[in-house]
DNA sequence: ACTTTAGCCTGTCGGC
DNA sequence: TGCCGACAGGCTAAAG
């Protein structure tokens, strides 16, 4: 479900009912996420009070005088606020009990997610070498272009490295070639200086409509606000197999790269 | 150092 | 209707 701009919807959602408030409870039900969350999680949390909320690539972080609470989303994850006392489903696997009455509840069917607390989460190993933010100012076309000399990958499974850039998946990954105007298959390494600039451009661009939008909504995603993301309406490429090109009208070609699914435009993208 | 692959899970959908 | 395989928005670890 969430790439960046859907975590980056959560945490804009959850941001104004919790910010301020102090944890009295942590709520595990299933333990078995991505990693099982480990034991002492809980107290380690019980009775902070929460200064903000914070994103680092597709993680979500929760930060107390005494630590951060680290959330990944994987594949089907979400966090809503619900009032307390609200009967858990069978997927909702951790309650973030606050002072106010309220709940942060996390829910993860196929449970790739996960959560851990970390007093210097940058330095944590599933952080420490990440790749710069897409939206900051580090990452441009020429990091793009020097990172990528001598790379025999295809530049699609290239963005998706999350220890070239951060935030980009499978949709972004295709949209963003189509609006660079990229051949996906293309090696990584053989792509001139001025095309990266494109492509560095046409991330930001796609990722910053995405987050103005909500994001993307394929089937189950919602928004903090309970709202689902209107981006599906803006994808050029992504799941548009055999339909047409919204620019020349040729029929989206769908391949598979790395495992994922990959849809581009044969004419527009070279 | 880079590239590729297997695997973690459940739910849904299309074809028979 | 039910069964079965294919597939799904992510990511790591291990193997090559």
């Amino acid at each position: 479900m969430p790439e960046l701009p859907e975590v980056e919807t959560s945490r804009r959602g959850i941001e104004p009912w919790i910010v301020d408030r102090t944890i009295v409870d942590v709520v595990v039900r299933d333990r078995r996420l991505r990693w099982p969350v480990a034991r002492g999680t809980e107290s380690r949390l019980r009775g902070q009070r929460i200064d903000s909320v914070a994103r680092r690539a597709k993680y979500l972080l929760i930060n107390t005088a005494s630590g951060t609470a680290l959330m990944h989303l994987g594949m089907t994850g979400s966090v809503f606020i619900v009032e307390r006392g609200t009967p858990a489903g069978v997927h909702d696997h951790i309650d973030v009990e606050l002072d106010s009455g309220k709940a942060l509840r996390f829910r993860d069917p196929r449970r790739f997610g996960s959560f851990f607390f970390s007093q210097r989460p940058y330095e944590h190993p599933l952080l420490a070498r990440l790749g710069p933010e897409p939206l900051g100012e580090a990452f441009d076309g020429e990091y793009l272009w020097t990172a990528s000399r001598g790379r025999r990958v295809s530049v699609k499974q290239f963005i998706m490295n999350a220890q070239v850039v951060v935030g980009v998946g499978n949709i972004y990954a295709s949209e963003s070639l189509f609006q660079a105007g990229i051949n996906p298959k293309r090696a990584a390494g053989r792509i001139a200086r001025r095309r990266y600039d494109a492509l560095a451009g046409s991330i930001r661009d796609v990722l910053a409509r995405a987050i103005e939008a909500g994001g993307t909504t394929l089937r189950d995603f919602y928004g903090g606000d309970g709202e689902p993301g209107y981006f599906k309406q803006e994808l050029e490429v992504y799941d548009r197999e055999d339909e047409h090109c919204r620019r020349c009208d040729t029929l989206i070609t769908a391949i598979v790269q790395g495992q994922r699914t990959t849809y581009y435009c044969k004419r527009c993208q070279t």
